[in-house]
DNA sequence: AATGCGGGGGG
DNA sequence: CCCCCAGCATT
């Protein structure tokens, strides 16, 4: 019998016992030994950085945050720098990345860190939660990684790895049914390389079988980008970026759209706080 | 619970 | 073409 089957029956006669607790541990760590990746935020314990690294891999494949990081932490190395650059200088170093408003939460919560905490992030969930931009993983990730703290949270190659090994037949598997396994099979010993390997495992197994997350309740199919309005906004910014002081008219041959949604777009991103409007002219707030 | 939010690489 | 991605904020 292979050790993923036994595990399957180890845990259907007998739910997680310290026997399941302690094999599953034994596969996602076996893997992480032989297969584990070396990632530049993995070499450092810098709260900072590490933020900035999780920050970056929201919704965003690890690949692409590797070629984005380094750039971005020379740029901006600590939470003083951050808080003090100009917001173009930030938007510009983010363009590639995606998610503009990731970059615009991340300035805010260095500013909020500084005047708040005397620079120095704080180390507690419910702390790192009030922060702009982190939500209930960013702020379990980030003390696990950069405080060792064995909190308790899943994420989409997490997810991946508990819903192949302990629900292969189930459909609609909920978050919360899969909480207290990961609380189960925590290593509180370590738990910064435990999930290391835990996600190392996840985009293992992705590749493996055919994503085993689309049997998440919480798995939906997001509309197209070519043409959304995601791709209007994008090319806005752009312009604004490459073209300071730029009017409406001269933005409109860059887009595809009409001028009212173009219009409609820049107050949207002017309340949200990307740009600023003077005299007919549009600049990065 | 459902949407909107960027952008690129791979099948 | 379709797929997804170390999610968050808002409704």
């Amino acid at each position: 019998m292979s050790t993923e089957n036994l595990l399957r029956a180890l845990y259907s006669s007998g739910g997680l016992t310290p026997e399941a607790a302690l094999l599953f541990r034994q596969i996602v760590y076996g893997h992480y030994r032989r297969h584990g990746r070396t990632l530049p935020w993995r070499e450092t314990h810098d709260p900072y950085a590490i933020l900035v690294s999780e920050i970056m891999l929201q919704q965003t494949q690890v690949d692409r945050v590797t070629g984005k990081y380094m750039s971005f932490l020379s740029a901006f190395p600590d939470f003083r720098s951050l808080a003090a650059a100009t917001l173009d200088a930030v938007l510009s170093t983010w363009q590639g990345l995606g998610y503009n408003r990731r970059a615009l939460n991340l300035k805010r919560c260095a500013e909020a860190v500084v005047t708040e905490h005397g620079g120095t992030l704080p180390s507690t969930i419910a702390e790192l939660e009030k922060l702009p931009g982190i939500g209930h993983y960013t702020a379990r990730a980030v003390a696990a990684f950069a405080f060792s703290v064995p909190s308790v949270f899943i994420e989409t190659n997490i997810r991946t790895v508990f819903i192949h090994h302990f629900f292969n037949d189930s459909e609609k598997v909920h978050d919360r049914e899969i909480t207290p396994l990961v609380e189960g099979t925590l290593d509180h010993g370590n738990p910064r390389e435990w999930y290391y390997a835990l996600m190392d495992y996840g985009a293992h197994l992705k590749r493996l079988h055919g994503n085993p997350s689309r049997r998440s309740a919480h798995h939906a199919t997001q509309s197209p980008f070519k043409g959304s309005n995601r791709e209007l906004r994008s090319l806005i910014l752009k312009a604004i970026l490459d073209r300071p002081g730029i009017t409406l008219e001269e933005i409109m041959p860059f887009l595809n759209k009409p001028q009212d949604a173009a219009l409609s777009n820049l107050k949207q991103m002017e309340a949200e706080g990307f740009i600023a409007m003077r005299k007919g002219r549009f600049f990065i707030a």
